[in-house]
DNA sequence: AATGAATGAGCTTTCATTCAT
DNA sequence: TATGAATGAAAGCTCATTCAT
């Protein structure tokens, strides 16, 4: 669908989806190049033809990730954010959400890999930061702000605000769908919904 | 000083040490035997001896906490709610996060070698479901109980509450410890405070 | 120039420079195909399209030399000696030197290779003597015998009067220009004048 | 015999010696290590070890030469022509070739290895000059200009005299060992005659 | 209890070569 | 003629593990 992946061959393909697959299942270090070959049903060297390393194919199967989830994000969602102005910051996290959703879902083993690989390679954090960082973190502070100037939210810091956001909204997908899957849980609009009334309770500034 | 560890000899402790902190930091597969045998001025044939195999060495290395977290947890906060010591949960919660403050920054490299492996290692998740389930939740889950029928605390499902703030205490933990611990961060106490208030406003019934 | 290099097309040509380049740089057996492919900037498969095999490769950087080197010789220098008869040897090895010298500076790279893989390819061997012993080791056994019987050179095998010679002016260019070049070295006029003197009243047969 | 192989285990002597051959047999790049090992009736693993690298085993294969070429050159030979002992720098020359040329024949692999490869790894010229350079060669100098203040050798610079005797020998001992060793070839006596009385009257001050 | 030499399976990676385009 | 994707064998090297000392 996107130009990158436009001109990968069919093997490649093959490979990065085999290599996603088992990076999630076992781990990267965990997980040897002849597996990912077998499955793939290449080439050992076919790998290392396209991708020169391991590590490089580690980045090619995470490196679209932190495109695609932000690009749409700035043109779509986020302007629709300006534009629409929702009236209560509730809804702009629940647009988000609901809007990131189908995303993460589609794309939940690559952001495993993402997740659990970042601590050990630090190419993977800063090259997130730099996609991430650069645009969107800019425009998310003076969307904070915005709440924050209309009085409802509270006044601490805007980053320790996105970082709450953020890091409440990560552990229930790390908890869901890396730690304990087998937990009992609600459907995902429910959960949603407790995400919000945690951080909307929490983080509103009570007249 | 605990038990299990009186029987260890020094070469042992070494071991111990050396592949904790390696394996906390480049994680457990891509940790070589050799790499902790020369870290920690062992012969190679020494870490057989006493752990058996590679993975022998992670349960003796991660083992001891999934004891030592819970032990002190059960005797002295979790019996102090029934004394009443406790009035508000939001105090009970304080306490806990408080009373292991010190444990969990002494034990870093180990909890982060426990979050990062539990996904692969199912024995892991036993292991510390088997430590915590069978006493601890239980009384957890009265406790909250007990706040819930004193009207504290809001009526859903008792474990989705013990999700809610575990996850949102670990998330806490992982962002400042693992992920992004450059970022500009309070001190403990305030950080803590947020966390509490979060979680207060969030699951508090409102009259 | 010549009838073999005619019928090349330009990224043939390209590859046998770039193998020549890297083969004495680094070695046969030290060079890979895809790095010749890289800076004759043709792609892998072009290599084999020509040379069949990265031994045919060899054979193609090597052969021109055997041939080339012997060929004009034979035809104009080689018959030069006896057209003129040089009084003395001497005049006939530096008649030699002199007009060979361009062209082992001019195929220095090629005559590395030569010089450095003669002793694990038999063929190479066997094409250089069958190029150069038919025609011409007989003729300078003419012309040895010619300067013995004169009287001016030692009464010693013939072949071991050649021997002498060529490996003294082998030493001579394997040491300047493969072993030490960045010793401290006269002109190329001086040092052939030393070879020469050398030679001669080694060779000479005293009254 | 000496120190530094007192410690090598059985296995790494088989190890050398395999290599040893199959090195100067075969050439460095074209030997593989399983080969090395199988003809050491040695594990792969065990190889790399040892000598940590292939490259390094190569360094194992050809350093003690350079040690035991020279030293016991120095503490004999060399001290000898100051007690007066030749009084023609020929009988030098001669004593010297006399005294290497057993250990030259007992070693001819390595050093066939050694001229092989000087050319692709500079640390092993490196290594050679310095075990020769610092010692030796200020000690040789001084010999020569001996023997040219006595009138018995041509004055050209000093250093060219050693290149000039250490080429002849030495394109004497590739001719013969590594290029053409099917050549019809005298006994060792008469062909070291030979270059004597080649070195003898090429060098010499006529009178 | 501790060592470290030895192992061989398996690792990542490179190689010369083939073939459809 | 020229390409370059694809191959699979083999390369150099690392690994967890064993065992005689």
């Amino acid at each position: 669908m996107s130009k990158s992946e436009q001109k990968l061959t069919k093997k490649q393909i093959a490979i990065i989806e085999a290599a996603t697959e088992l990076f999630a299942e076992k781990g990267f270090s965990a997980t040897s190049t002849s597996e990912i070959a077998q499955k793939a049903e290449a080439a050992e060297g076919t790998i290392f033809k396209h991708f020169k390393s391991k590590k490089g194919l580690l980045m090619s199967v995470v490196s679209p990730i932190t495109v695609e989830f932000y690009g749409p994000m700035i043109k779509k969602d986020l302007d629709k954010v300006f534009d629409k102005e929702f009236e209560y910051y509730q809804d702009f996290i629940r647009a988000m959400i609901e809007n990131r959703k189908i995303f993460i879902q589609n794309n939940l083993p690559v952001l495993r890999i993402l997740i659990q690989e970042i601590p050990f390679h630090p190419e993977l954090k800063e090259q997130f930061i730099e996609q991430v960082g650069k645009d969107i973190i800019e425009r998310i502070r003076g969307i904070i702000r915005f709440y924050q100037e209309k009085g409802q939210m509270v006044d601490i810091h805007t980053d320790t605000i996105i970082r709450t956001v953020a890091s409440t909204i990560l552990s229930y997908i790390v908890a869901r769908y890396v730690l304990i899957p087998e937990a009992r849980w609600d459907t995902e609009e429910i959960e949603t919904e407790r995400i919000i009334q945690l951080l909307e309770n929490g983080l509103s500034k009570k007249k």
